[in-house]
RNA sequence: GCCGAAGUGGCGGAAUUGGUAGACGCGCUGGAUUCAAAAUCCAGUGGAGGUUAACUUCGUAAGGGUUCGAGUCCCUUCUUCGGCACCA
């Protein structure tokens, strides 16, 4: 479209590049390191999308600009190769995931040079090559060691219709991602990662994090810290105790009746004869609810009475234990206590099966009256034996006292958090390697033994089994410490383990010896910049940081936290305004824009049309805004009619610096200032628009002023820092005009232009002046005038006086170097 | 339902964090150039009024408040987007 030659330029830079070997990182050198990462992506095969360039080209712009500043950066690029989409491809077309995903590894890194960004792929790392999973598996066994990993009985989701095990994001509301089926919860053994062994320092870490607020925000929920108490509660009639947990023990005497949820253990032993029918009766159908309907805040409460009763220990009255679908058997001890006077599920329970409702605790203030919902706020205790009249916030304190001196419970800490579930019932990951012995038990796979290899020959049937189950030799084996005939761990783990550490192994991919180099990654990490989608908000970096704890307390590096500083890219829509999908077929294909109009136009342009933090519909019939403003800067640089003759002269004039001249530098060095702060925070928007202003004030100057007159080696070095300025946006643009301008070596080898606040200091300033807050009228001043100067100019200033004559001058408010607000009233 | 983010011209988006709202662009209008068009260059461009000048007035989702001064802070309401779903 413009008239700079885009593509020479752009396969001329990029062997150049390439050649010089100008992005090698020299990784022994980490003085003024910089580990500039971004999310590695998922190779789905066809093409890159606009979401792949909005995360990769401006976090590349942002790092330039950092090695021009000095900064030794790594930039390294990978793919997170494990996955059911491959799978669930192989088994559609019976292309096996192995071939299918380094196939497409291969078209991605191609298209991904086209980005011109600075990976050096010499550093490149693949989760599915045996050599990285290799040390997955390694750190599946130094965790399994430190009891971190560990097998269990848990509830899955099940897909009835599939006839297979779906991952919590395979899941949505509760319905198949694949064919809409509800989902169910059944039972299995699955391998865990005890995630909450960390919870605490997870969520005590957050606060000294450079990340987004929200982000934070949402790690800590989802940890879900709640400070409380445990209480034992007797069984009568039975050894059994109880133990239940609660963040309102200052309610303990409203307590009319218990909650067991469906799956508890236990619920069968309490249960007596008489009752057995219908609970069971109730259990099944509670357990083949799908998860929406379970899940529905809005649906009647439902339950069964257990038959069983329990002894309240503050009281000792008797109270009836029922079981209820609303009660959770993965949070606290999954029995609650329920006091429906101050909890609105509860309350709603009671109400539906005319349960006691006790009040023990009244407002401060005003007058009682009778409860038709639950009172949750603290108050003053009433019905509460002794205690009556004590301040409930008080008294929460006071009973966690009184139930450790009678043994009857304690002060407790419970977490939302969960541990982490990475067994996958499928062939496409990382085998988690165990061998399951009939005399041993669980036996680790000794690490010399390490990889434990996927067979290749495996065969894909849309049976959701895995593959692995039904091959000939991968699950026979003998056991490492008796050689008995044994079995292996078919499970793969999920791929989220394998992306909690990638960026450990990134310094160093080719280590043989171990996952990563102590030495080497304790300079290098942790991560300067992380880049992602908010997506990622919880799960992946959650994980990451859990991993990285782990490997600490294990000795294997020295700090805790993985990526010091985070930012997130929005999110670009289609042209309707809704997430680009195939199925809606709004998506946009980058590569007709990249052939029209290059690859620096379109990547700037994405840095130009939005927040980047916010992202949004995508629009092209902006895209030329670009196209034009690097046509003009072009111009400006080539064109005899503007300055192309400066690139070749050799005497050049320095005329007299005017106040043409001074102007000129004031705004060269505002926009210095200007695109160095807002590219360091990621608002390339603004940035981009500063260089603009400044490339449209060089035109007005060359316009403007005699060609004779104009001071050529002044408009020169001008020029040359604006295409400095424009580097990190445009790179194979700038660096085609930094040769033109007579320069050997790389633009990106150039310091980063610099400002300097006295050139930027204008002597005079425009201020405006306000009568009761409304602007009326203008003044220029000097920028060292001071308050009474002001005040004397805007007094007398071109339509003030009129505003002010007749009128008493209550107040004069002076800003210097904004505005003067004179205040006035009518006399 | 809870938590979080956000609502600014015809459009994308700015606003030094309480100090001239609308930077920079897109689009549009007019002019220059051209046989003509495209491209380019120059100028104008929130609404209403006004002798199309000066200037006045309204204006940042809606309503109220604090302040000399509010897009920015506080309260209420509405809308949109994201996250979580009975967490005891």
């Amino acid at each position: 479209m413009g008239v700079f030659p885009f593509k020479e330029i752009e396969k001329k830079w990029q062997n150049k590049w390439e050649e010089k070997g100008l992005y090698k990182v020299d990784i022994k050198k980490t003085e003024k390191k910089l580990y500039n990462l971004v999310m590695f992506s998922y190779p789905s095969g066809a093409t890159l999308h606009i979401g792949h360039w909005y995360n990769y080209g401006p976090n590349d712009s942002w790092a330039r600009m950092k090695r021009m500043q000095g900064y030794n950066v790594f930039e390294p690029m990978g793919f997170d190769a494990f996955g059911l989409p491959a799978e669930n491809y192989a088994v559609k077309t019976g292309k096996h995931p192995q071939d299918s995903t380094l196939i497409n590894i291969k078209t991605m890194e191609t298209q991904l040079k086209r980005i011109g960004a600075m990976y050096d792929w010499d550093y490149e790392v693949v989760t599915c090559d045996p050599d990285y999973y290799k040390w997955t598996q390694w750190i599946f066994l130094q965790l399994y060691r430190q009891g971190l990993a560990y097998r269990k009985n848990a509830p899955v989701n099940w897909c009835p219709s599939c006839q297979t095990v779906l991952a919590n994001e395979q899941v949505l509301d509760g319905t198949c991602e694949r064919c809409g089926a509800g989902i169910i919860r059944k039972n299995l053994t699955q391998w865990f990662f005890k995630i909450t062994a960390y919870a605490d320092r997870l969520l005590e870490n957050i606060d000294g994090l450079d990340w987004p607020e929200r982000t934070k925000h949402a790690q800590k929920n989802w940890i879900g810290r709640s400070h409380g108490a445990e209480i034992r509660f007797e069984i009568k009639n039975h050894n059994e105790s109880f133990t239940v947990f609660t963040t309102r023990p200052d309610t303990l005497f409203g307590v009319t009746y218990l909650v067991m949820a469906p799956e508890h253990p236990l619920l069968d032993e309490i249960v007596p004869e008489n009752r057995r029918h219908e609970v069971k009766a109730y259990q099944e159908w509670a357990v083949n609810q799908s998860e929406i309907d379970r899940l529905s805040v809005t649906k009647e409460k439902t339950g069964v009475f257990t038959g069983a009763y329990a002894v309240n220990p503050v009281n000792g009255e008797t109270i009836p234990i029922w079981v209820s679908d609303y009660v959770l058997v993965t949070y606290g001890t999954g029995l609650v206590m329920a006091v429906p006077a101050h909890d609105q599920r509860d309350y709603e329970f009671a109400t539906q099966f005319a349960l006691p409702v006790r009040q023990v605790i009244t407002p401060l203030q005003g007058e009682e009256r009778p409860l038709t919902e639950a009172y949750t706020e603290p108050g003053r205790m009433i019905n509460s034996g002794e205690f009556d009249g004590m301040e409930s916030e008080e008294f929460k304190e006071r009973i966690i006292e009184l139930a450790e001196e009678k043994g009857f419970g304690q002060k407790k800490t419970n977490y939302r958090l969960r541990d982490w579930l990475i067994s996958r019932q499928r062939y496409w990951g990382a085998p988690i390697p165990i061998i399951h012995c009939p005399v041993c038990g669980e036996v680790p796979v000794p690490e010399e033994k390490l990889p434990v290899k996927l067979p290749y020959d495996v065969v894909f049937e849309p049976t959701g089994e895995s593959p692995l189950v039904k091959h000939p030799t991968f699950r026979l084996t003998s056991c490492p410490v008796c050689g008995a005939e044994a079995e292996r761990e078919v499970d793969t783990m999920d791929t989220f383990v394998d992306s909690s550490w990638y960026f450990l192994r990134y310094p160093d991919p080719q280590n043989k010896e171990q996952p990563f180099d102590k030495d080497l990654i304790n300079q290098w990490l942790p991560v300067d910049k992380y880049v992602g989608g908010p997506e990622h908000a919880v799960m992946h970096l959650l994980y990451a940081r859990f991993m990285t704890m782990a490997l600490k307390d294990m000795g294997y590096l020295d700090f805790e936290e993985p990526f010091k500083s985070l930012r997130h890219q929005g999110i670009v829509l289609g042209r309707d305004g809704n997430k680009m999908s195939k199925s809606k077929g709004n998506t946009v294909i980058p590569d007709d824009y990249i052939t029209e109009y290059g690859t620096d136009v379109f990547r700037m342009y994405l840095m130009f049309a939005y927040d980047y933090a916010v992202g949004g519909p995508w629009d092209d019939s902006t895209i030329k805004a670009i196209d034009r403003f690097i046509d003009r800067v072009w111009r400006l640089a080539t064109e005899e009619e503007w300055c192309g003759l400066l690139f070749e002269k050799k005497e050049l004039i320095s005329s007299p610096f005017g106040e043409a001249e001074k102007s000129l530098e004031r705004k060269l060095h505002l926009t210095i200032k200007g695109v160095t702060e807002d590219t360091e925070d990621f608002h390339f928007n603004t940035a981009i628009a500063k260089i603009m202003e400044l490339n449209n004030e060089i035109y007005k100057y060359v316009r403007e002023k005699k060609r004779d007159t104009q001071n050529e080696l002044f408009l020169k070095e001008v020029i040359q820092s604006m295409i400095l300025l424009l580097a990190p946006f445009a790179p194979h643009v700038a660096e085609e005009l930094w040769e033109r301008s007579g320069k050997k070596d790389s633009a990106f080898n150039e310091p980063w232009p610099r400002y300097d606040e006295d050139k930027m200091a204008s002597e005079t300033v425009t201020m405006a002046v306000q009568i009761n807050g409304k602007v009326r009228g203008e003044i220029r001043v000097s920028a060292e005038a001071g308050k009474e100067e002001i005040e004397k100019a805007a007094l007398t200033a071109e339509n003030v006086t009129r505003y002010i004559s007749g009128k008493t001058i209550v107040k004069k408010i002076i800003v210097p170097g904004r505005l003067v607000n004179i205040v006035v009233k009518d006399k």
